[in-house]
DNA sequence: TTATTTATATGACTTAAGTCATACTTTGTT
DNA sequence: AACAAAGTATGACTTAAGTCATATAAATAA
């Protein structure tokens, strides 16, 4: 039920977030090209509207930790990420969940998109992040004169409220060991791993107890458990990843054994 | 932040989930027109379409407890229900969550749009229930040509999306009485309440068990504390709602506390 | 009707996971 | 360099919520 082809076929290597031929981080920082074929609006969107798009577009950059829009700020607009990666997360009392992860190409803010303007969730820049950003009134009218487009929000939309779903039902029924296992998959799938398997990505103990829904005293626990396992090791505090399909399985352990 | 508004907003006083002018269970079940203006999709489409639809689609009639479709089940199409009250669920091992609740003229079976053609959740009906079925191909050529129809499923996905990323959130941090308090709030969004503030569907503590991701036993000690709070009052096993806000309060107590 | 199953209810007990306290380590700042 | 601040790590303890056992009530079938 539960297939693991969708983990599996994610990408061992991922691509670095950095474009390899800028070198310093101020001419990161000036980068406005997106890689059009990585660019989830670009690739989607007739050549007019790339124009439009390409001269009432603001591209803004933003430093490791900086927060990109709040929960309850007004929407003004959608974003692009042109490099960078950046966790969305909601708070509830002084705890927060991380909903998403989002890397290259990606968009972001999508969830503006709806009855009310107000962000129901806060999005950070995890790494200095460079974003694409499209008020909302030229993005409705590209909406509405880019089927395509819309065609593909729409799927993308359907895919997000999939995996939002499994997440859930996960968070409901499944011990947080197995919480956790899903936490490092999650980053692998959007931010990859490095030639030796390390995720590309260094989230502290705080941000994955974020992302598997618990505190991070049980997160450094439940870490110890899966070196134990033998399904990751923990180098300098890198987590790498030794056996995606063993991890899969501290997804399921519970589920096969009734 | 958590805005009441959006759940004091819907009727206190729901519309009878049976059309009534139909009198007797056969007329129900013969049933093949649907109220238009109520109807996701008759309200958003062309109506040259409207009489393609009409041509095309199949009429279906459930029994109470009979299964929509099943979780790993191929996708054939998609479904709008004329009237009767759905619900949708994942397992893990033994135990299910409920995704959501859907009731007259609500679609059903949307995550099978997406990447591959299974169906990642299974739907049930909780009463007697007649739909009307749409195949794929000719749903996505619907979707190609009714782009208000297009636009106005993506802002269906992107509300779901909020919704149950809002329920995802709660899940992670709020103690279960909490979570039970919402699941009766989610009964009366999607079905309402009579005229004395009952919620017109008498769900089983297992369902509702299974809409607070939680086990019968607790919930069943849960509604004994919110009938204690003063939240809801139990009439032989109807639930009777007698405070909105202190039930959606109990969703967020900790969160003030903190 | 009576029988059988299914749903509801409650008490007693267990356990997974959270909290608190403390120490060490790394990172960043003046 | 020296300090502060933030992140990591572990043990001891507590508690919220799950499990198990049992009883009653309601619904369905024979």
């Amino acid at each position: 039920m539960n297939n693991i082809d969708h983990i599996l076929a994610y990408p061992q290597v991922a691509l670095p977030s950095y474009p390899r031929h800028l070198q310093t981080m101020s001419e990161l920082l000036n980068m406005t090209e997106c890689a059009r074929e990585d660019c989830f609006l670009c690739r989607n969107i007739s050549s007019e509207w790339l124009e439009i798009v390409r001269l009432k577009r603001e591209v803004i950059s933003y430093k490791k930790g900086e927060t990109i829009f709040k929960e309850g700020d007004k929407v003004e607009g959608i974003y692009f990420i042109l490099f960078g990666k950046v966790k969305i997360d909601m708070s509830w009392g002084n705890k927060s969940y991380i909903i998403r992860l989002a890397g290259d190409g990606q968009i972001l803010g999508h969830r503006g998109f709806g009855i009310d303007d107000i962000y129901p969730v806060t999005g950070v820049a995890l790494e200095p992040t460079s974003a694409c950003f499209i008020p909302t009134d030229l993005f409705r009218k590209l909406l509405r004169t880019n089927p395509e487009f819309l065609y593909q929000l729409a799927f993308f939309y359907a895919e997000e409220l999939k995996r939002t779903e499994r997440r859930m039902k996960n968070l409901a029924h499944m011990p947080v060991k197995g919480r956790v296992a899903e936490g490092i998959l999650l980053i692998r799938e959007a931010f990859g791993v490095d030639g030796e398997g390390c995720l590309n990505y260094r989230m502290s103990r705080k941000d994955l107890a974020a992302l598997a829904g618990t505190v991070y005293e049980t997160t450094i626990r439940m870490l110890n458990e899966l070196v134990t396992d033998g399904c990751i090791s923990l180098l300098d505090r890198d987590i790498k990843i030794l056996d995606v399909r063993k991890l899969n399985n501290c997804c399921m352990q519970e589920q096969q054994a009734s």
